[in-house]
DNA sequence: TTCGTTACAGAATAAATTGTTCTATAAATA
DNA sequence: TATTTATAGAACAATTTATTCTGTAACGAA
């Protein structure tokens, strides 16, 4: 890609994530973003069709790198639910948010998570769908696949964000623990 | 109040219901809702400030009710958690809600579910903390008061949307059966 | 380096949306 | 009946969106 571009791209993702956390989405103009982002409205539009395509790169870009990175994880056979708190893959995606490139943490405990939970969640639910044997093991027996998926994701959402909602003040051990726990 | 104002509110509420289950929020103007509700501006404006106004009213109108009812409910010394899938403050809650006045469900259900769940989710937190009996003998002693009680009503909130969105298909007593297996 | 291509800034613009203000009318209430 | 109140409808300014244009600068390949 042109350097110009990516540096374009780049500085409207900033300046987006940096609005987002200061006020909600439907209050964010592309007059606020280009002023600073420091880029033509031209140019805006050039890159993006409509703020909501925007928003959606933007989720992409930020939870596609973390999500594909556990599955490579993944092909290591190491189960999604093993107990014990090391070497896991919950434990592995943990240490990547708590790195927290992107402020991707920020975003998901800002006024807008819900936009961001529900990308979480579903890259978290195709993270699972990979661990079927895993997943089967855990169900108790009377629930419908779907709704114990269900749980099971939307568990680890909101551990994450009740975490970082209450500044990340448990270990991340502590909060794989946490989530064992209940699923 | 006044036949006409009340008779204009509910025009909106109705507009607004109905154009939420067909678009986003964010994609819907004040020049849809007025023309759906076949009220002029100015009057519209005399109602609501704003759209997010008009959102957080309906809100409060849909889910007050549902839960000041189970709240009422709850003097009569049931407890949330009972076991039994008969005369349960939750069977109450899912009974008031399969009869879907105001189009709750839907509501639930839609491409918008997000600030419903939201509200759902709040007035659900309040009505177990009421009930602190039951959800301290349930929690799991290592957890934090904060994590289970998020647990326990994103859980429940999601059991129903989970219900909803796939045609409502189980009993009232079997969703509360499988909530109970979760929690 | 040179040349053709591409991305950019900046401004001008149209269109849509928001929110306000006015008057006349009809409905409610006392 | 009299007065108070809510409404319709239109006109309006302000904001925001999205498009289009021109000249300029940066890029990549030969």
């Amino acid at each position: 890609m042109d350097r110009r571009q990516k540096k374009t791209r780049e500085a409207i993702f900033k300046a987006f994530s940096s609005l987002l956390q200061q006020k909600h989405y439907t209050q964010i103009t592309v007059g606020e973003i280009i002023a600073l982002a420091d880029i033509g409205r031209a140019t805006f539009y050039a890159h993006f069709a409509t703020k909501d395509f925007l928003l959606r790169e933007l989720c992409e870009e930020l939870f596609c790198h973390i999500f594909d990175v556990a599955a490579g994880f993944d092909t290591e056979h190491k189960h999604i639910f093993e107990c014990d708190t090391h070497s896991t893959v919950i434990l592995h995606l943990l240490e990547h948010l708590e790195k927290n490139d992107n402020h991707i943490l920020e975003l998901l405990a800002c006024e807008n998570n819900e936009l961001f939970l529900r990308y979480f969640k579903e890259n978290f639910k195709e993270l699972i769908i990979k661990q079927s044997a895993a997943f089967e093991n855990r169900k108790p027996k009377a629930l419908p696949d779907e709704l114990w998926l269900n749980y099971v994701s939307t568990t680890f959402v909101e551990t994450v964000r009740w975490w970082v909602s209450r500044g990340k003040k448990e270990s991340i051990e502590m909060l794989a623990a946490y989530y064992a726990t209940v699923v």
